[in-house]
DNA sequence: GCATCGTGATAACACGTGTAAGCATTGGTA
DNA sequence: TACCAATGCTTACACGTGTTATCACGATGC
């Protein structure tokens, strides 16, 4: 990042202005539209004229240094991390927010530390963070991000979070209602799958304490079980549970689920006579698989609703609470 | 986005040398641990107490406006319009350039217009911008960036772009391989799958063209079959390739495809004796469903090459050619 | 006793932008 | 003719940062 090289000609405002031959200020009002200025119908149309030849573009840093605030909205995540369920409602809270102008920016850093992380955040000086599911989002992280200038720091979080304007849609309740189910259809021998991929432990270890806290409460039995997401590792975890006599398994997402039910097809273990399997996330893969898998389905808050209390908290400093995200089993074949 | 609520009071290095009771230029020349200057090991130390007690952030726009250049590298992306593959890709690339000390941000604008497109990106001022597969990165908007100072314009195009950085590959030969594979088994009734979701047509439309033309050139047909994601779309599609009396599918994808499979698989259409199938991308999804996808495995230029191109270009401004993306036909049971 | 030098710190500018305040010109009115 | 108001434009500052040039001061050399 350190280079002598000289840097590329820049289009600046005062460029549009020289060439038009009028002062900044007037370049400014004209590209700007402002409210009280005065410009002659003629010199409006020289500007704009000069503006679109030059291909002038405006400095986003400059404009938002100069305004004391950004339009930027950050939102921390990776995307290989995520799966379809929060790939499809983040692309749509982003369209959301741009349509109330705001410009929406992924960030996938992987620093562990919630302050580290948070200062690389608020290094852009965003005027909104949005962060799901993500563990760093605490209350220190948070009150970085305050003291930074952001004005909308909003999170969902198993917990409401101190200073944060959190949805609280807990992940443990997902694996209670996975348990939950298994125990229904008469299984007390329960594995769980623990994906060993980077990045999923934020999901998957509540899901399994959710699953241990329902276990208990059901007197069923709990097994955790490590699983990479390959072909092989599904095999052997298919073994193990047939060595185990599990009668049920909470495959901790749709996907791990489908991978290992197809071990089980393949060793001629019945779903779901010999064991039961139940994923999560409701992904369409789940209706691709044979038997279907049951599922447990999200209701995240609305990209809409999102949007519009990210802008109230941006303009009024407050909004009304977030609805909590809840979930629903959806019963299908292969439990 | 207009209001009138006062800014909240964000530290600035102004503060932390008033409260350390140094001049702005120590503080600076403290944090940045800037090689020339000479700084008293005690104010050094005392410095950094209160930048670390007041939680000071730098303002990476003020920054960048004075050195004239950011850090950043702008990936306009879709999270929801992209496969597993890409998303893992993208992610590496991120940790890569991270390495190197750049900032990475996924913007996912439905901008359709190229220059107008190249415009939201160029405000940030990006350093780098790395598009993959967007057909939006036209000459044109690569001018756009340029006269912005982007000093990197990287992209994954079928066709080199002019004034721009880019590494071919062409999504019109996964087609092509996936009709030369199908007419090797003794296919020649051939339908290939179009997704109607939006964002995917930039890769369905080359992928189908591709397959046209070496149906041509192998004396197949080929059918276009526009189909949903959606469990009721396969069902459709499979009746209406019994009745076309297709014999081979391309899928268009490993998503794609596994379902239209399962779909088969309910009516009794026997893969791949009745009709073969293949898939592409390679997903581990196509080792999950049975029988196993027949797939085209992608080889992209490795997250570590791209990175050092992008910097190459930044410091000095040219960079060696990346290699072109390569694909390869996987075998497996469904063709 | 004066010049030289090294050390530690600061004053001042520039980056590109938005905007409040001000200045010249013109037209209208008393 | 003298004054006011409106129009059209400009001058000047601030935002937070990095860096160059400069300054004060004590120690050292002759």
């Amino acid at each position: 990042m350190s280079t002598e090289q000289s840097n590329p000609p820049q289009v600046t405002s005062a460029d549009v202005a020289r060439a038009a031959g009028v002062s900044r200020a007037t370049v400014s009002f004209v590209l700007n539209e402002t409210p009280g200025a005065r410009v002659g119908e003629t010199t409006r149309a020289r500007v704009l004229a000069v503006a679109k030849e030059l291909g002038y573009v405006p400095h986003a840093a400059a404009r938002s240094l100069r305004a004391g605030r950004s339009d930027l909205v950050v939102v921390p995540v990776s995307v290989s991390a995520i799966g379809r369920l929060f790939s499809e409602w983040i692309d749509e809270v982003e369209t959301a927010l741009g349509r109330l102008g705001y410009t929406v920016v992924l960030h996938g850093d992987r620093t562990s530390d919630p302050v580290a992380a948070a200062q690389v955040w608020a290094q852009l000086r965003p005027v909104a963070v949005v962060a799901v599911n993500d563990s760093r989002m605490t209350a220190e992280a948070g009150q970085v991000l305050t003291r930074a200038g952001v004005r909308a720091v909003v999170a969902g979080a198993a917990a409401p979070v101190a200073g944060v304007t959190t949805f609280v849609g807990d992940q443990s309740e997902i694996g209670a209602a996975a348990i939950g189910h298994l125990v229904e259809r008469g299984r007390t021998r329960i594995g769980v799958v623990m994906p060993a991929e980077r990045g999923l432990s934020a999901f998957a270890r509540p899901r399994l304490t959710g699953a241990q806290r329902a276990a208990e409460e059901h007197g069923a039995s709990v097994t955790a079980l490590p699983m990479r997401y390959t072909d092989d590792a599904a095999a052997a975890i298919a073994l193990l549970c047939r060595e185990l006599e599990l009668d049920g398994v909470f495959g901790y997402n749709d996907e791990y689920a489908a991978l290992l039910g197809a071990a089980f097809g393949d060793r001629g273990v019945a779903v779901p006579r010999d064991i039961a399997l139940v994923g999560a996330d409701d992904l369409v893969l789940g209706q691709v698989v044979r038997p279907r898998l049951t599922s447990i389905r999200y209701h995240l808050p609305s990209p809409e609703l999102l949007a519009e209390a990210v802008d109230r908290l941006v303009q009024e400093g407050s909004a009304p609470p977030l609805p909590r995200v809840w979930f629903e089993v959806v019963p299908r074949q292969s439990s």
